[in-house]
DNA sequence: ATGATTATATACCGGACAGTAGAAAATGAC
DNA sequence: GTCATTTTCTACTGTCCGGTATATAATCAT
């Protein structure tokens, strides 16, 4: 492990923390959109001064690209994270759909997802942006396929239960459930979209 | 009916129809968004100079909001009449899902779709655009699920069919096909996820 | 302390963009 | 033909926005 305590180095230290700037980032792409996120706003919600904002992240396409990363990190992992920490299938399923519940509210944030409902506006016209989408799209798909692959082997789920198909589903019921509430559903009927997923999700596993 | 060979009414007859108009705007948001769209490159698309945008449809939110109007009424339509219009519910819902495939793959226009891609990343700041993005989902899910309850009373569907359900999952999935389509997904991949959607929806219907 | 180095703050620049005057053109009314 | 009316074209405006130059502050090295 590389010393933590190594000498700062040399100039003046920055007075910020990288990460808890982009923490700050997320909720403004999140609710304005990328182009409707203004690099003032933006500088403002970070606590960072614009010339800081260019020399540590680079310009605005870049710094969207690191909130992205960090949102995928922190926020857009919770699910993954509910369903993998769950003891079985069953609760996982239902934890992770849960959390996107949570996710996409507008509890914490802004309403819907920022890859699902404001990255995908961009991916069109911007492919590193378009490129993010993918790979993240395929590691949620993959990861949740793994759960429900491990839940098969200890037998959990039915031997020909289709994990590859109900994975794939799953990604794209919780991408579904992020669009009804950026469309301003009410909690009620996200609770019954999660619930339905759920379902679905799970058809044909043990008593489905 | 209304005399269409009416009076022209009075001063000089503008020189292009509004609703070929708004169809050759529909790809410009559609690619680059609500805020990435300029009124220039708007204006070129549309064969209508900017003054006469202003007077026809309005400022840039009206023409937007008229543009998502067209496009429900020409292209986030075809899925649904596909539907309607099929013999029986099976061959229905796969023709809906094929004219899906065929609307976000990018064939005709821009990949995803211009409701769930494009003005879900404005909803949140723009609540006309979030009303109609509500509207139409809403709309959509009604319709294919009064398809779907014909289909029923028709005898081609179980009578414990979960109908409503079902047409929700199959609007959420055509949203998430459009999802998968704008993050770059090849074709093959596309019609996979079709194909897993239509034998989602029609799981538990005689032989599903 | 002095200088090298890196970060921050203020203030600014050039360009793009939404929206609009104002003049000119095309029609109906008479 | 002439006037009133509506559209269209050219050119413009004020503003906002991404990005930066310049000066200053805070640290390390010696």
């Amino acid at each position: 492990m590389v010393d933590k305590s190594a000498h700062r180095p040399r100039g003046r230290p920055r007075g910020f923390d990288p990460d808890d700037a982009l923490d700050r980032a997320i909720p403004v792409f999140w609710r304005l959109g990328y182009e409707g996120a203004d690099l003032e706003t933006l500088s403002e919600a970070m606590g960072v001064g614009k010339p800081s904002i260019y020399a540590a992240f680079g310009d605005k396409e870049a710094l969207f690209l690191q909130t992205m990363d960090r949102y995928a990190a922190t926020v857009g992992c919770r699910p993954l994270q509910a369903l993998a920490d769950a003891p079985d299938i069953a609760s996982g399923v239902a934890a992770a759909f849960a959390a996107t519940l949570h996710n996409v509210s507008g509890a914490g944030g802004a309403r819907g997802c920022l890859a699902a409902c404001v990255a995908a506006d961009s991916a069109e016209a911007m492919p590193a942006v378009r490129g993010r989408l993918a790979a993240g799209l395929e590691a949620t798909q993959q990861a949740i396929g793994a759960c429900l692959e491990r839940g098969r082997a200890r037998g959990e789920l039915p031997a020909g239960f289709p994990v590859q198909e109900r994975a794939a589903m799953m990604t794209d019921l919780m991408h579904a459930m992020a669009l009804r509430a950026r469309s301003g559903a009410e909690c009620g009927d996200l609770r019954a979209a999660a619930d339905r997923a759920v379902r679905a999700v799970l058809a044909g596993a043990e008593g489905g």
